[in-house]
DNA sequence: GCATATCGAAACGGACCGTTCCGTTCAATA
DNA sequence: TATTGAACGGAACGGTCCGTTTCGATATGC
């Protein structure tokens, strides 16, 4: 007995090893559904049949659904290029016009379903947090580099301003209100960064 | 045979009516199971075991456990008493540190169910749009009064307005994020309010 | 050959959804 | 007051899903 090392590590390779197949097909299954008919049609026991493969092989892997979602979710390249449009108001439309083209292209359902996943699952929820705290710095990058440019008030903080940006964009999305006009994206980044008092 | 009125409506009132007891404490259930355990822990039969129903009660008055937990929710009394603090910096302090304490006394578990369950049930989607079409058209009312006290730029659109306040909060209150501190709010609704372009 | 590790298939217990049946209770009416 | 229809709670159902267990088959390293 005992046959494992002192130092508790498995044995690096005895016996088949996981199949890179059956983790890609269980992993395109899992977006697949998703995209489709988002959180509703997401379940392990369909992404085992589309992809073909047992329950237990997944869950071999994934601790479960919730990882699983995730996993999905943060396997999704944000395919965003870089912004530079020379001004904070054309970075800022071109940033939320490439977030609805983006999730309009169906990244949309993967994101909503872990925000709603992140209303009831601790892990989640920590997850979406961490997630929003990136996005946050790097579209605050936009204003330091306005303010830079001399663009922007002395005070301003840039990560308040990549908070209200993000969570207009998400409110959108979760409202399923991803239809906004060019004039109408226009007219609220203008309001957005001129603000409303009288000056 | 052919007992019932030709026009095919219903006897007005033969028989036991519905329990108001009953509607009281099934409503009551739902809601208690929500505010404490959130979506996770609001199933049927839980909210027929603790209102000591049957299920089939259930189901005869609410189709469905979405239209249920929609019950729940816009059964809950705003609360919210008239805001009117002279300036619109402080209206819109006292909307969010308001709203933010509602939220955390319980609301905000419902609330955030509601829009877990507007993420892939297209009949909370539609309540959840018609709440923030009617949320948006309140707190508009704040910008409308400032305009008129010539506080606000006259090419101010308040529906915008309030759609930014109301995205800030609600993405707070989705990503687990109430603790903001009162300094914290006020640098956030001050750039709001004064926008971040250098004058 | 033999031990080990993976795989898919099938089945399981448990929870829940939404439905059906049953016997009881309640209230309007004849 | 007796009758009648409607609402009630309890029990059970078929179905779906979660996460687990068992099984036989297959792939890999010693």
């Amino acid at each position: 007995m005992d046959r494992k090392p002192a130092d508790g590590k498995r044995r690096a390779s005895v016996g088949a090893r996981r199949s890179a197949d059956t983790e890609a097909a269980i992993l395109e299954a899992a977006e697949a559904l998703l995209r489709e008919g988002g959180l509703a049609s997401f379940s392990i026991e369909a992404v085992a049949r589309r992809a073909r493969a047992g329950k237990p092989t997944i869950y071999r892997w994934w601790p479960n659904k919730t990882r699983l979602l995730l996993d999905v979710y943060l396997r999704q390249k944000s395919s965003m290029e870089a912004i530079d449009t020379g001004s904070i108001e054309g970075d800022c439309l071109a940033l939320l016009e490439g977030l609805f083209a983006y999730w309009k292209s169906g990244s949309g359902q993967v994101f909503r379903s872990v925000f709603a996943e992140a209303q009831s699952d601790d892990t989640a929820a920590e997850a979406l947090r961490d997630y929003a705290a990136d996005r946050r710095a790097v579209t605050g990058q936009l204003f330091e580099r306005a303010k830079m440019r001399g663009e922007l008030s002395d005070n301003v903080d840039p990560a308040i301003a990549a908070e209200l940006i993000a969570a207009y964009a998400w409110s959108r999305l979760l409202t399923g209100r991803l239809d906004a006009l060019r004039q109408e994206l226009e007219a609220t980044v203008r309001q957005m960064l001129r603000g409303v008092l009288k000056r």
